[in-house]
DNA sequence: GTCTATAATAGGATAGAC
DNA sequence: GTCTATCCTATTATAGAC
C-alpha cells in the first residue's frame, strides 16, 4: 500500500533526522526509506540526483531551520548581551542540550564531503558573520569580533564532540551558560 | 604475489591512516586492503573480528601514539607554561597544523560508535586528566582545573571541525598559539 | 602469513506498472 | 506520486590452497 501523501517539507525533516543520526556514509537508502516511509524509488522521484541531492537538500533545509531558530534570536530587539543570551538558549534547544549532532560537522567527513563542502562552508560562515556583526554592534573592533565569533562556533562544535564522546552533556551546558559573557568580555 | 612481510605495527599505522581519512563507515575493507597492501583475507588473519576489531586496535594504537607524542610533552621537566607550550607544538604537529582529523571525534559517529564508545571515552578522559593535573601543579583548584582541561580539549576538537569545514586552518593555528596562555590565565 | 575463489548480503540506481 | 521488480556493484566474511 502506498504511503499517505506528505508534503516535501515533511520528507525533508525525516531526511534531516536520518542524516543527522547516521552521517553521510551511514545514511543508506534503506535507512532514508525507513525514516521517510517512502520506498527507494519514491525518493528518487523527489530527488533524481539520488543520495547526493538528498544531502544537498538536507543541508539547505537544516541551514534554514538553524537561521530561523538560532540566528533569528540575534535579530530580536534588545542589548547585545540579551540577544546573545537568547541565542545561547536557542542553541541549547536546537542541539537538544548537547545530545544532538551538528549536521555541518558531520558532513565534513564521509564520501560526500567534497561535493557538500561549499554548503558546509556557507552554513558555518553565515553563523560566524551573524555573530561577528552583533559583537561589532557591541563595540568590538571588526577584526577581533570576527576571531571571537569563529572561536565561539569552534567552541560549540567542540562541546558537541566532547559531549558525544564522553556521553555527558555537561561540557555543552557549561559552554552555553558562559558563551554570552565570554563573547562580550 | 604475496606482499612483503611487514610488522603488525606497520599494518596498524596503515589502518590508522585509512580510518582517519574515511571514518568508520567509509573505511571499507577494500580501502583498508589498499592502504595496508594486504588482501582482505590477510586482514582477517590478523584481525579475526573483522572491521570492528581493526577499529578497536586502531583506537588503541592511535591513543598510544597520542600519549607519547602529545601528552609526553607534559611530562618533560620545566614550568607548567613551558610544558603547555611544548604540548601545543606537539599538538599542532600531531594534527598536521589542523589538516588532519581526530580519530576519537570521528569514531563518535557511524556504525561502530556504540562498541567503540568506551575506548573513545578513555582516550578523551586520559587527555583531560593529564592536562588537568598540569593545571593543578600550576596552582589551580582541582575543580576549575578539570573544567579548563575539558574546555581546552573541546576547543581543540572544535578548531579541527572548523578548519575542515572552512577549508582554512587559521582557527586551529590561532588556538594552538593561545592555548598555553589561556589555560594559565 | 598470504593468497585466490566464493558466498551472502547490502548498497545505489533505474524501468515501468498503477 | 508511489509502488514492485530488477540490475549492477560494493561490501563483509569465509574456505581452503600454497
Amino acid at each position: 500500500m502506498p504511503a499517505t501523501l506528505q508534503p516535501k517539507s515533511q520528507i525533508l525533516n525525516s531526511l534531516v533526522r536520518a542524516f543527522r543520526r547516521n552521517g553521510y556514509d551511514g545514511a543508506s537508502l534503506s535507512r532514508l526509506s525507513d525514516e521517510t516511509g517512502l520506498k527507494r524509488a519514491s525518493l528518487y522521484h523527489h530527488f533524481p540526483g539520488g543520495k547526493e541531492e538528498m544531502a544537498r537538500a538536507v543541508l539547505i533545509s537544516a541551514n534554514t531551520n538553524f537561521q530561523e531558530a538560532v540566528l533569528g534570536a540575534l535579530d530580536q530587539p534588545g542589548t547585545p548581551k540579551q540577544r546573545l543570551v537568547a541565542m545561547a538558549a536557542a542553541l541549547s534547544n536546537f542541539y537538544d542540550g548537547g545530545k544532538e549532532t551538528c549536521l555541518l560537522a558531520l558532513m565534513t567527513t564521509g564520501e560526500g564531503r567534497e561535493v557538500l563542502a561549499p554548503q558546509v562552508r556557507e552554513g558555518l560562515t553565515g553563523w560566524i558573520n551573524t555573530l561577528a556583526s552583533v559583537l561589532e554592534q557591541a563595540g568590538q573592533p571588526q577584526a577581533s569580533a570576527r576571531e571571537r565569533a569563529q572561536d565561539a562556533v569552534a567552541r560549540v562544535q567542540g562541546a558537541l564532540v566532547l559531549s558525544r564522546g564522553l556521553g555527558d552533556t555537561k561540557a555543552f551546558e557549561r559552554l552555553v551558560a558562559r558563551l554570552p559573557h565570554d563573547l562580550l568580555a
